[in-house]
DNA sequence: ATTCTTGTTGCATC
DNA sequence: AGATGCAACAAGAA
């Protein structure tokens, strides 16, 4: 489920940990989402460090703590975070969890697994975080950047090139459905076949999304208005917002992808 | 019972 | 060497 914008939602979801000592931590040693994580470096960094900021870039998300701790969280396709207090009724998938002073608990809950934590310490950021990608609503992230890679990932489809994080980070399925439809091209379309205009259309697309998504699913995870693709792609019978027509499914690029056939034609890529 | 899934990675192949 | 495609991971939902 996590795009960028949902990640920023679940970061704010252990803010009522901020400025407060973690008293506990508790990992399943039999979770996957520990895998290549040192725990017991962990639980000694974290025990009586106190939680100082949290930050979200991509679909991940970083927690500094004192004593240059830092805990990553990676929501893979099912994760969550919520915060409660003790009585709060564990779930099966509490994999992860801060008991923080006061009693409050900040639980990483994650039936599938793809999830994952990563632990480091030290000075400045962990290498983990540094290496994250421009922003898309950063400068840095300019029509340039898009153009070059959509060169080098000449002859797969635009859709599978969005999903790819090293350019595009924090778009996710639906993401980049929202941004083919709101740009009318067809998801099929190969990346080589991009030309400027249609490059700086998918550039200022990818921004708008962006933004929009994180204004309304990022601020308090409210439901997309029904103008947004998001609100018909799955449904079966579902129809396009703009066009009024019948949406199609089909596997492009390995995922199930919802397009509008008549407002997303092969060939509108080329200008 | 079967097939589906809002993500990533590692590996085989081109 | 670099690009491309796909199975695998695990488990709930439809």
């Amino acid at each position: 489920m996590p795009e960028l914008a949902e990640v920023e939602y679940f970061r704010k979801r252990w803010n009522p940990g901020l400025g407060r000592k973690v008293v506990g931590v508790r990992l399943n040693p039999k979770a996957r989402v520990g895998r290549g994580v040192d725990t017991r470096a962990l639980a000694k960094a974290l025990t009586g460090a106190k939680l100082l900021e949290s930050l979200a870039a991509a679909k991940q998300m970083a927690f500094r703590f004192t004593g240059g701790a830092w805990l990553g969280v990676h929501l893979g396709m099912t994760g969550r975070l919520e915060a409660g207090d003790a009585e709060r009724a564990p779930t099966l998938y509490d994999h992860f969890q801060l008991t923080m002073a006061g009693g409050r608990e900040l639980v990483f809950v994650d039936p599938r697994q793809f999830g994952r934590i990563q632990f480091w310490q030290g000075e400045g950021v962990p290498p983990w975080w540094a290496k994250i990608p421009p922003a898309i609503l950063s400068d840095a992230f300019t029509p340039g950047l898009v153009a070059a890679f959509l060169r080098r990932r000449a002859r797969t489809s635009i859709k599978a090139v969005l999903l790819m994080q090293e350019r595009f980070p924090g778009i996710g399925n639906w993401m980049a459905d929202e941004v083919l439809w709101r740009a009318g091209f067809h998801p099929e379309a190969k990346a080589g076949a991009f030309g400027p205009k249609s490059v700086r259309k998918l550039h200022a697309t990818l921004r708008t999304v962006c933004a929009e998504a994180m204004a309304v699913i990022g601020k308090d995870w409210s439901d997309p208005p029904d103008a947004w693709l998001f609100n018909h792609r799955w449904q079966d019978g579902g129809r396009c917002p703009r066009a009024k027509k019948p949406l199609v499914r089909a596997e492009v690029g390995g995922r199930t992808t919802c397009w509008s056939p008549t407002r997303q034609v092969l060939g509108a890529e080329r200008r």
